[in-house]
DNA sequence: TTCATTTATCGTATATTTGCGATATACATA
DNA sequence: TATGTATATCGCAAATATACGATAAATGAA
């Protein structure tokens, strides 16, 4: 891949990608869960929840934080991880979008 | 990554993210868009419209076609593609389902 | 101050994804 | 039959993702 063509698509459909990117992992969709199940959102508790190492589960993190899904302040040597709920709705609402719009398109006769 | 870890994770966790890894490259959301808005749904025309190598867009299509997203049979010389509407309706659902489940936790309070 | 704890980051290995050109295959048509 | 067209696949290169252990940084506790 000598370039990435990426930035020549949709401005729309780029964004979306990101978002369905990062959850395209089980252990990003385990942690989107944990932390909406939780008030205290530890870093040290989804370690122990999920199947992988302390550095691996704290990459995932950083990922999450990357498309703006996930939001972690320092609280002492603990450090304090959440949904960030103004993007993850973005997410969802520009995901029912797409969806929905082509959803929309369905026929009475597929071609095949 | 010596092992794959993917499987250590929950069955339902791996299939929604196995979906959303299909639709995380805007060249496949387009993909989609395009068979949504078509009838006829032939390679060739999404080739022009993206823009990407014929390879590439050939590509793009299996991956859609392995996670079920996509049915492509051959007739004569043209292959046509459509969405198989089932397993999209499927994916839209386990979609909803987990971002509902997420979005209902949302506490009053976020901790940070 | 010293030690333990928590978490991020670095370095590294390996796997997967992205992308292209070249080529093979299969059909349609001249 | 020979030729052109459409598409899949192969081979390759580069980029990115996945995963871990080791280590650094920061804090709290003894």
């Amino acid at each position: 891949m000598s370039v990435n063509k990426k930035s020549l698509f949709e401005a729309e459909d780029i964004v979306l990608a990101d978002f369905a990117k990062a959850l395209g992992h089980p252990a990003r969709i385990a942690i989107l869960k944990e932390l909406a199940k939780r008030k205290e959102c530890i870093c040290g508790e989804i370690v122990e929840v999920l199947p992988l190492a302390q550095s691996t589960v704290s990459q995932h993190l950083q990922e999450l934080k990357k498309v703006g899904l996930v939001r972690g302040t320092i609280s002492g040597v603990k450090s304090c991880y959440c949904i960030n709920w103004e993007n993850f709705e973005k997410m969802v609402n520009l995901l029912n979008l797409a969806m929905g719009e082509i959803t929309k398109q369905k026929l009475e006769d597929s071609c095949c």
